[in-house]
DNA sequence: AATGAATGAGATTTCATTCAT
DNA sequence: GATGAATGAAATCTCATTCAT
């Protein structure tokens, strides 16, 4: 019995992540408007009813799928990074891994970058447009961190956490929709680079 | 006669740019799904059935604001940047014009950056998802001078460009939504002085 | 003054009767329901505000044009028929100048035999269906007339009118449409022909 | 299970049939303009959406409900005329068993003669406006075998064809639009007489 | 009298969501 | 639990008609 209801749990985990992974994909090829609740259950081959089993709505399912996404993504940056010691490294790391991840999911990149903020709900869930605020919270930590380290310039964090994510989204945006002309991860290094110049400390 | 003309020609215009303001102000607001035809019709005084005598069809209103609006800009920028001798001044001249812009029209800067690129026909218009080409050309044409310029390092211009239009874009939209703590221009500036030490030839 | 009262009905006339064959013609072409009343105007050469200042509304100027087109070409038969003797020949020519007047303007056919009726309107003005019976009236006085001739049997005249419009009518249409193999004036010569046959006494 | 299944199958024919049916009685007597979706929707006891599930749009619906409907009529003629022999006794009984058919649906014969034409897509379906040219081709095969069993004169088959079919739709339509003042049957019966003495080779 | 820009009522169609099976 | 047929609210767009010029 006890093992019975296991194995129903874990047929219905085993569905709710296709579902939350056939809406990643069929958003991110799509767009969020233009994405029917009908083609995410044929990506996840289920019933279009199904769906409302596991979510309460086309919105409630999108932001579920970006929270627990975006959560799992973070967690998984963290692990790697937390061994590094030397803060400064650990930025370049942080953006090194970024452009990892997305370079492989370029269906998620699409769909947290382009599509996820088509949902209405997603005014009212962040209001602020904050959906990223965890993401951002951390590499603010890790621009305080390396500031505070005596290798970096006394400069306000926030302007250069701002540098940094807002390069590396514009980067990766370009490259997942084909404008970008030179390898993304060299573009990333290069930048990395000319940012590292331009706070060090003079040597 | 040709007075009367004149005036009804004119009476055309102001309508049409009305609605194209309308446009703006509403879609900045509400995005572009959430705005019906109805609430850019009421945003300009006008019937909804107006909307149509100036536009095919709600997805061609919203490409003919986006370019037209953005080319608007462009000139604007290029007509102040023009004059400026000193390539890389130039190269900090557009990013505070453009600060400056978009901290005038911060629904512009919501309609641009956020809510543009819902329309169905925006993938079909820029399948390479580029309505900002123009732009980013112009950008790319000041790095280049920039680095040509006995003043910078031999970078590749594209490494360059994007870090500065992915650096703005980011800090306009944090603070068109209220996600900047400090002041906007004093964000860019910082970010300026971070880049310039980044990349002018060790002195 | 007088006189340029005079001109200014005249111009009002020729605009009314453009009107009309305007109404004829681009109905007898796309339909009355895919007739807008701009394809009128464009085809009458005038503004579309001013088929209202000759007529109430869309309805109101079909009914007209069908009221008024349809009494001028049965005076234009009546006139025709009157001047002959015999009843059984008044029957043939009636129906060669149907025939006749229809080759020489499809447009006429299609608009009354296919499109008129289209309007919400007819109905109303006709709730019986029978905006041709001025002309089936007469046709049936033929009919009539013949049969007391003493040259044809003592048939119902109903009967035999019906067989007659009905022939016509849907040759006509059939020509008009193109889908008549044979040339209609045989085919009518022919089917006067057989009916003659029918009807008249034996010999 | 193969149970349920081909309940559901009967229950799905069952709607489809009963729009159908809606569509005829509604448009037969609203006609199509003044038909809306919503209406045959009522009458069909549905939700207006779920007309679509079953057609594509108006035009479809209407297409299809004509061409379905035709051919069912066209099929239950056939096979009551097949078993009889006499070839000029096949001709007559077409025409009476057509005005069976219609005297019992005058609904479908209102649908079919005055408004299915009036839906856009018709001409585009029906170029040359022959909807009815399978019903045609069958009439002028009875015709022509008429014409050559030894009782009939050598007449063009298209000629009488279409005395046939104008004579017995113009009589149906002035029947069901009340315009007729004898007894359709008798009308029918009657014209049989006037053209069988009309082509009937001399006794 | 003529124009044609503006109006806004109204209809088709879509698709998220429900619920009987 | 899963299904998918059915629902019906809601939005775009059309076009007959009006009316200021």
């Amino acid at each position: 019995m006890a093992y019975e209801l296991s194995t129903l749990n874990e047929r219905k985990q085993k569905r709710r992540e296709g579902i939350i992974r056939g809406a990643i994909v069929v958003i991110g090829q799509k767009g969020y408007n233009r994405t029917k609740i009908i083609d995410i259950a044929r990506e996840a081959n289920v019933a279009d009813g199904t769906i409302y089993l596991y979510f309460d709505n086309k919105d409630d399912l999108l932001i579920k799928v970006f929270d627990e996404t975006l959560e799992k993504r973070l967690n998984q940056l963290k692990e790697q990074i937390e061994p590094i010691e030397d803060k400064l490294e650990r930025l370049d790391k942080f953006l090194l891994l970024h452009t990892d991840i997305y370079k492989e999911h370029p269906e998620e990149l699409r769909f947290f970058a382009l599509e996820a903020r088509q949902s209405p709900e997603f005014y009212n869930r962040y209001p602020d447009f904050s959906p990223f605020s965890e993401y951002k919270k951390y590499v603010l930590e890790l621009c305080k961190d390396a500031i505070n380290s005596q290798k970096v310039r006394k400069l306000a964090p926030e302007v250069l956490a701002n540098i940094l994510l807002g390069t590396l989204e514009y980067n990766l945006v370009s490259w997942a929709t084909g404008n970008l002309k030179l390898s993304i991860k060299n573009v990333i290094k290069q930048s990395i680079d000319i940012v590292h110049n331009g706070i060090v400390l003079d040597k």
